[in-house]
DNA sequence: CAAAAATTTTGGATCGATCCAATATTTTCT
DNA sequence: AGAAAATATTGGATCGATCCAAAATTTTTG
């Protein structure tokens, strides 16, 4: 193993017999230097083992890391959000973008402790889901540009975000119009607490989802319900975190007389699914389901899941984009889309 | 918004009324600083909005960059690779031990022109299979410690693998023993050729698989073909992209008399099942699969797939844990193990 | 209370490059 | 060929911190 110290420029436009500035400019801006020097240079670089300037020097020097910092959601850990599948049909969109740019993707912790977004090497930030503003506080303070996903935060900060409200209303309407009276819904809970029941009769606020985008889902529900004359608060809603096994048990058990349920989750509209063959039902004709996000799994299951689109890849090449293009705040509002698959179709009874 | 010039360590003891150096200390080494300066120095800055030394700064002087760096497989762009459920598998295993750490991921695309492996700004990469060894130069001449993934890169290079031809003979001998004596093979392609057929009664070279671990795979099936008296040569093999969902079609057009179908991907078994499903067969007692490499979905297809566990996470902790621990030369080998399902079963015909 | 020992603080050099104004060289023009 | 214009090259200053040996201060000891 060669321990030589590692070759600097001036080792190279020494042995080049040039200045530094000049084997600088050879490597950053050929076209100032004669194509003569510049081979002279290259040459006495490819004898050293130099491999260019470093890029730690040259980012002190004017900064530009060409880099992309991820912040996961805050309550999960980044290997449990690299498991979400629609998160990472959101990574995969950012992941687009930095391909096409040439850039890297840095998945950063959000452990506040030790580095973080305090001290990241990146030119900007993409915070997924954030529980209080003040999280994005030290990208603020670096000066460095960042997108707030799945909430406005208001006129000065960047967000990306689904129409989450009408995306409830698309669900939840495409059941009403199919002649569905009786629901069920499954909803998120907030941070870790535990699996929750709420019976019908109490009215719903705030408490009944996790984030402000679940709750704009739950108001679109509402929406569509009262609509067709029903009022959400009679409709059993079971709070759980999205990989919860037990909570699609829990939803047939509490609302046997459901005729469809609302999943605010995919993977939980699946395990609806799941839950309701192994008990002898048959969907859609027993029961319909409609899931929120689209993930492949939907298309793949059986019966395959009608389901909104959230848009995760695009809301990632757009809030990617925003970092990139450096231009001025913009705060996006992407449409959901319905797509009707074969887990919804008019009730059979009732 | 203020658009003063960032605040440095400078102004921060200027203000505070000491010097450069004990304002650094009262960041990086508290304990040597007196208390009472200590908290005028953070004072200041909180003053100031100085939120600590610049990482950009501090990298400069002692290069410790406190992140890893991960090259998808070569074949793929990055979205891609991100999209394959099994490096996502192993992606979580590496994001465990970043996590542990409180280090970063970045993910680096392969373009090679700008960027990439040459200039990313990590302690260490891990390459995801690779093409060739040429591909692993800039981090060598960089003096980064990286480890090679699925293949073993001789005894000056960490590496880390599970072994494939262990893997191989397992499914196939399992699949022997339950009484099969009919096979078809789905085989890898190497790079991005077109889908493949090889016919049986042709000897069987290393193209008729992809990477070097495929090879790996190929050896193993024959092995525990050959001690069941059979030739792989005779085997019918389609050779397809992880994510082609054609071949399952071609392997059943193709070997139509076999009553077992041993794939070199999870996804690949998981599209025999559906499309043996789909021509009205019952798996297992029609035909069985065994597949390779466990994902949930593997657990969750129906009827469940048997399949070898690749130890996908185990080997991402591994690789990272050879990065940070800066140790000596490692060379990994996992063993892999069979995890049978519901979708092998002994042939009724034949 | 002065001298010795221990603890704090300090300025200069450094990390490896880029930028810029000044200088040197080559090319173009009359 | 000599002057003017265009093009290349150069050394000094700089980016924002850390390291280190020397100087200043405080604490301990005889």
């Amino acid at each position: 193993m060669n321990h030589s110290p590692m070759p600097t420029l001036l080792d190279v436009a020494r042995k080049a017999g040039v200045s530094r500035s000049t084997a600088s400019n050879a490597f950053s801006r050929p076209d100032v230097v004669r194509a003569e020097v510049r081979e002279k240079v290259a040459k006495a670089a490819l004898e050293l083992g130099y491999l260019g300037p470093d890029p730690k020097a040259k980012l002190l020097r004017h900064g530009k890391v060409n880099a992309i910092g991820i912040v996961p959601p805050g309550e999960w850990g980044v290997a449990d959000s690299l498991k979400n599948p629609v998160y990472h049909q959101f990574l995969s969109g950012v992941a687009e973008v930095c391909d096409e740019v040439g850039a890297n993707l840095v998945i950063i912790p959000d452990r506040i402790t030790n580095g973080g977004v305090g001290t990241a090497l990146v030119d900007g930030f993409i915070f997924g889901r954030i529980e209080h503003l003040r999280d994005t506080e030290p990208a603020r303070l670096r000066r460095l540009p960042f997108v707030v996903m799945d909430a406005d935060a208001g006129p000065d900060i960047s967000s990306v975000r689904v129409d989450a409200r009408m995306g409830g209303y698309l669900a939840a309407r495409h059941l009403v119009e199919l002649g569905h009276r009786k629901f069920g819904i499954m909803s998120f809970l907030r941070g870790f607490g535990p699996t929750r029941y709420h019976p019908p009769g109490v009215p719903r606020g705030p408490e009944a989802a996790g984030m402000e985008t679940d709750q704009e889902k739950l108001r679109g529900y509402a929406e569509a319900l009262s609509e067709a004359g029903l009022d959400i608060a009679d409709v059993p809603i079971v709070q759980a975190q999205p990989w919860d096994r037990d909570a699609a048990r829990m939803m047939l058990d509490m609302a046997p007389e459901a005729t469809a349920i609302l999943s605010m989750a995919v993977m939980q509209g699946i395990a609806v699914l799941d839950e309701a063959r192994r008990r002898g039902h048959s969907v859609p004709r027993d029961l319909s389901v409609v899931g929120f996000n689209e993930i492949p799994e939907a298309a793949k299951s059986t019966p395959s899941l009608t389901t909104v689109d959230g848009k995760a890849a695009e809301k990632g090449r757009m809030a990617a984009r925003i970092i990139f293009d450096a231009g001025p705040i913009r705060r996006e509002l992407l449409l959901p889309r319905l797509i009707v698959r074969s887990s919804t179709a008019p009730p059979s009874k009732g």
